[in-house]
DNA sequence: ATTATTTAAGACAAAAGACTCTTAAATCTA
DNA sequence: TAGATTTAAGAGTCTTTTGTCTTAAATAAT
């Protein structure tokens, strides 16, 4: 698997948020009802989101979270490196130690473009583009 | 990360042995000690690797594994097929419940090209020849 | 036969990932 | 002000992955 749980969860809840019409706050709790995630482990991945600035979070009754910027202008690779980190972007497919583009690895050439494939994914569209 | 470690360690062990110019048995500790992998755990790897007819094993001194069948008859996706299994060939990137073809989430096409790619990059090419 | 070497098998432990629960703090409504 | 709602924070639990250890079985060499 590519990406965490805890990865995949950010990732639908920032999709669900921006698919909200209103500005306002929506409650962790209907995010996590509505996308089938478990609320209190919900709870604490967006936590991550909303101290690297990606969601601000809003306590009490008509509380919740809402995106900290237009959809247009965040990409889901700010949300896996929020969450997992992007340690895959440089990491060998085999776990080989030394390995770089001067010791490649017996897959490291194709393995790069399809690395640069996923970055590109990650990037190349935001996540208003997505939604439509 | 894309593969576990233990399916790295698999194709790791697989690629030396296939580097031998011998067709002796190679015994796990020195595939262990050469890889920087712990000889234990590479034992139990080694040992499904054995059980799916990959690897042939022997016992007592000059004992080891070795290829069970010629390295050009072996590709890394039946390695990962035993290890960690098939499943990110079908698996939403997202985690999306419902996602396929019928029901694409919003990163589906892209990503089921880049799975292409990886299932080519783990089946086009032989052991043997990855290691030309 | 005895001993050393090596895989087989399974129990065990440590770490990480995936949740769960409780208490506190903020804020709205009445 | 009191009570209800919602996020914040952190401890706790369960499962999977990773890694270790021990004992048994096979086999080669002496």
């Amino acid at each position: 698997m590519l990406f965490s749980h805890a990865c995949q969860y950010a990732m639908q809840a920032v999709l669900y948020l921006a698919r909200q019409q209103s500005d306002s706050y929506v409650s962790i709790k209907e995010i996590a009802e509505k996308n089938n995630i478990s609320f209190h482990f919900l709870v604490k991945i967006l936590q991550k989101l909303t101290q690297q600035g990606i969601l601000i979070s809003y306590k009490g009754p008509k509380g919740g979270v809402s995106l900290a910027k237009p959809a247009d202008q965040i990409t889901p690779l700010e949300i896996v490196d929020a969450i997992d980190g992007l340690s895959f972007c440089n990491m060998c497919i085999l776990g080989m130690p030394g390995c770089d583009e001067h010791h490649p690895c017996d897959l490291h050439h194709k393995w790069s473009r399809i690395r640069e494939e996923i970055y590109e994914m990650l990037s190349e569209k935001s996540i208003a583009e997505l939604i439509d």
